[in-house]
RNA sequence: GCGGGCAUCGCCAAGCGGUUAAGGCCUCGGAUUGUGGUUCCGAUAUACGUGGGUUCGAAUCCCACUGUCCGCCCCA
């Protein structure tokens, strides 16, 4: 074997594909009650779309987009599926239909880093979008969605934390607050945040150094910070998405701090984390992107959404056993074998056999190995025209015919 | 882009300069010629990541490369 699968990428097989099968299945049920769609984009676009979209100052669209070019387009394999998703949305007109538009999607992101835990070049991302709606229930919404879709999965300690990023309009007012909060100790801080100074003063926030930590802790950075006022509307906005969390139960912890890496995110941002997952710990982020649609040449039109990485939820979740099928057919009439086989999967039933009709012991280890039932047909039952049905694990036999076994089951 | 760890059969894994390179799991066969999950035998004729070097001799030491894992960064 030489050729063998890119770095950062990851053959799923079939011993784990049950996991994959049960988190979609979930995914759907959930969504579904709350009328989200699901909606399949493709998996390259324009390059454009990400670089407008997802914005050009993030790292996602400067260092980690997989990009070629064909017959003179460039080509970008999708690296989030937010920007596709709001590209088919305006491509559809659905901004005619009557909001909310909701969609949900699953599917592979490719982005150009180095792997580690949690992290992969290829990996897997199942999340939601909604268009249309001003209103902080609509984050809640998609709040609620998030956990009761990680609650499905078995994962109730995950902590939300949120905040707001203002709008476009105290953006600057925000960011000038910031610069000015910061300003006096600048220069201790690591090079990339004193880069991020002039580019993108939110990101100083979001910094893991623990000089800069120390420093934002010694001056009081975050007191200081969210005393920072947000606009009106855009205070009134976060002031309900508490209230409607709190009245929905809903534990959050606001953390401003939290800044989202992508360029699109106004007013609510937020995160759910798990203290299992090493140093990628973040398994779902989202957030509000009122000017997205604008962005990429839409009408004004608000927007929430999240994504979640699979393969950080399946590391969280304890592996599931496949299940096993239905009946082997253990016999050593290869004929009468094949027809049985195929009557039982026309009523239905999953069933296998062995092709190499060895002795009944061998295939019977192998039918314990995989099967529920054992069904023996040898001379005797050909003869007299029964099956004689072994419950492989209680080891229980009873005598059947064809039509008794499959009204019973 | 920057750091650190690791690379022995399909999987796990001993070995630490001289061995026919242990062992376990899985698979296959037999004990048990129509009955498994326990036990006991046996088999599996291309395993020391690649390329250099040191040495009488290297899986074992050195160098480079590649891969992988972990961390920084970033993000899901």
């Amino acid at each position: 074997m030489s050729i063998k699968a890119q770095k950062g990428t990851k053959d799923i097989l079939p011993e784990e594909i049950t996991n994959w099968q049960n988190i979609e299945k979930i995914a759907y049920d959930v969504f579904s009650k709350a009328n989200f769609k699901e909606i399949r984009t493709p998996i390259f676009e324009d390059t454009a779309l990400f670089e407008r979209g997802v914005g050009d100052t993030t790292d996602i669209v400067n260092k980690e987009m997989y990009t070629f070019t064909r017959s003179d387009r460039s080509i970008t394999l999708r690296p989030e599926n937010t920007a596709g998703v709001v590209r088919a949305y305006l491509e559809h007109s659905f901004y005619r239909e009557s909001p909310p538009i909701k969609f949900w999607y699953k599917g592979p992101m490719f982005r150009y880093e180095r792997p580690q835990a949690g992290r992969q070049r290829q990996f897997h991302q199942i999340g939601v979008e909604m268009f249309g709606v001003e209103d902080a229930s609509a984050d809640v919404e998609c709040i609620v969605l998030a956990t009761e879709f990680l609650k499905g999965l078995g994962l109730n300690d995950l902590v939300v934390e949120i905040n707001s990023l203002g709008c476009s309009v105290c953006r600057k007012e925000y960011k000038e607050q910031l610069k000015k909060a910061i300003a006096p100790f600048l220069s201790g801080l690591c090079e990339d945040c004193r880069n991020r100074y002039e580019k993108n003063p939110l990101r100083i926030l979001d910094c893991k150094n623990e000089t800069c930590n120390k420093l934002f802790e010694e001056n009081h950075l975050k007191e200081s910070v969210s005393g920072i006022k947000l606009c009106n509307d855009c205070a009134t906005h976060y002031e309900k998405l508490k209230s409607y969390l709190n009245a929905l139960n809903i534990k959050y912890v606001e953390n401003t701090f939290l800044v989202r890496g992508l360029d699109y995110y106004t007013r609510t941002v937020f995160e759910i984390k798990s203290n299992n997952l090493g140093s990628q710990n973040a398994v779902c982020g989202g957030g509000r992107y009122d000017g997205l649609v604008e962005t990429l040449g839409g009408p004004h039109t608000p927007a929430v959404g999240w994504a979640m990485g699979v393969e950080r939820l399946n590391a969280l979740i304890p592996k599931l056993e496949a299940p096993k099928i239905d009946y082997f057919v253990v016999s050593d009439n290869q004929v009468e074998t094949i027809k049985l086989v195929d009557k039982l999967r026309k009523n239905g039933f999953s069933a296998e056999f062995d092709y190499t009709s060895r002795k009944f012991a061998k295939q019977l280890e192998k039918a314990a190995k995989i099967a529920n039932y054992a069904i023996i047909l040898g001379e005797d039952e050909i003869k007299n025209n029964y099956l004689t049905i072994k419950n492989l694990s209680d080891s229980t036999q009873k005598k059947q015919t064809f039509d008794e076994l499959i009204i019973k089951n």
